[in-house]
DNA sequence: TTGCTGTTGTGTATTTTTTACACTAAGTAA
DNA sequence: TTACTTAGTGTAAAAAATACACAACAGCAA
């Protein structure tokens, strides 16, 4: 049974990934040619949304982009912001692609923008073709729409996210290196950190726990492994004291 | 020139005001009355909002809101989720209320919230009746739709705010004392706070700047008075620095 | 087997920030 | 003049953040 779309709400889903030395992006490719000289007239990238459903939940319509996207189920995901400028859609090159391939399509359509944090060495091969490809977050390619402003926005909210929740862990695989930890800190936070202290606040989380288990397959120190414990963090939160007056 | 409204989505705004004991929200009455008997029928509170309209910005919608229940402009607003569950309007008493009064309405509308401070002495008078009355964010009255979850988070979303950024003087007076503003910080953060520690943190912050004045018409000691200074701030703030990891 | 390479893992001293805490000053009203 | 109420202030102790350098380990090449 195939639901019909709302056509002026779509959802938007930033997806962050990280290959141990940036955080990327996954776009997809878009790409116009001219059906007569078959000259390439728009190529760009965008993050392809989906309409809502009729009688589909936000979260549920972003959940299935995401699967769309990577294969991916039960996925860190987070709605951040809802873009609705009434020119959001009517840049010419926009227009033309959404003329050519989806005429009922409107011209004011309101996104409700979520970002995702997955582990990309898990997204099931045949989600690799596609078109789609991953692009560092600090050097992204000609995009479509708005979809620029709402993935710096996401880095923003996801900047500010990371001081409060440990949600670095859902970019990482199930084990990681503490170095691979605080390279994704570095990279996300944008800034360097230093490794010794670093570590003297990693200990102190009681849900990053070490396993007796080594790196393998390196050509220096193997690294000792760690996972994270959603569990432990749940149960030991309690007050987050960070009052910052 | 009336423009038609978009009918599947609406802007809610959260209101909040504070009156140096609480912070409150503004909220407007509700009530059915059954046309034979005359009974009340249904009576609760919400927050009253309004479809945007075709060829309108979300943040205009907000601001229109806004100035139709406080009569002001130029007011700290700040969008923080938008929310779209399928059932949001299902509720018995919500069918039976949008039946009777909004016939045209869909049922799945989906709603843009938003959260204002106002300094509530700046109300203008014609804007006090309208069955809108202020509660405490902490005793709320029964609540239409989804809107106790609605206001539950702007709370939240608040406190993370207030930490950040400063925004608490956009809920008192232009003029206020640094007791107004403990306490300000105090009933928002649901904390209590050392009053030395407190002065001591402000003194720091360049942007709040003693006049040379003194409170009036108080049977005790009158306070300092002080006005926060946005431009300073925004000459002052460069880096935040407050990197918790 | 030895030595080279590259990364891991660790402790301490200093500075900064946060916390806890109590008395005098100023004005109004009786 | 006194009583009442809130304003305004400093210091010491504890906790957190910062800066910083070298030995240990594994693989690899000679």
């Amino acid at each position: 049974m195939v639901r019909p779309i709302i056509n002026n709400v779509s959802v938007d889903c930033v997806i962050f990934g990280f290959d141990n030395t940036s955080l990327n992006v996954l776009l997809t490719k878009r790409e116009l040619t001219d059906p007569e000289s078959g000259e390439v007239i728009l190529q760009d990238y965008t993050m392809q949304g989906h309409h809502v459903l009729e009688n589909e939940n936000l979260d549920n319509a972003a959940k299935r982009v995401l699967k769309d996207k990577t294969g991916l189920e039960n996925i860190f995901l987070k709605q951040f912001h809802t873009f609705g400028d009434t020119d959001r859609l009517l840049k010419e090159k926009d227009q033309l692609w959404l003329k050519t391939k989806f005429p009922m399509v409107l011209n004011h359509v309101i996104t409700v923008a979520y970002y995702s944090l997955v582990d990309s060495t898990k997204i099931k091969p045949d989600h690799q073709h596609q078109d789609s490809k991953w692009f560092p977050v600090n050097d992204l390619p000609e995009l479509g729409f708005d979809h620029e402003k709402i993935i710096k926005m996401a880095l923003e909210y996801l900047q500010e996210e990371i001081r409060r929740e440990p949600i670095g862990f859902e970019l990482l695989p199930e084990k990681f290196t503490l170095t691979q930890l605080q390279n994704l800190y570095e990279v996300i936070l944008n800034t360097a950190l230093d490794r010794r202290n670093f570590r003297k606040k990693v200990a102190q989380m009681k849900y990053v726990i070490p396993l007796n288990e080594k790196q393998k397959g390196v050509a220096h120190k193997p690294a000792q492994v760690f996972i994270f414990s959603r569990d432990v963090y749940d149960r030991t939160k309690k007050e987050k004291l960070d009052f910052s007056i």
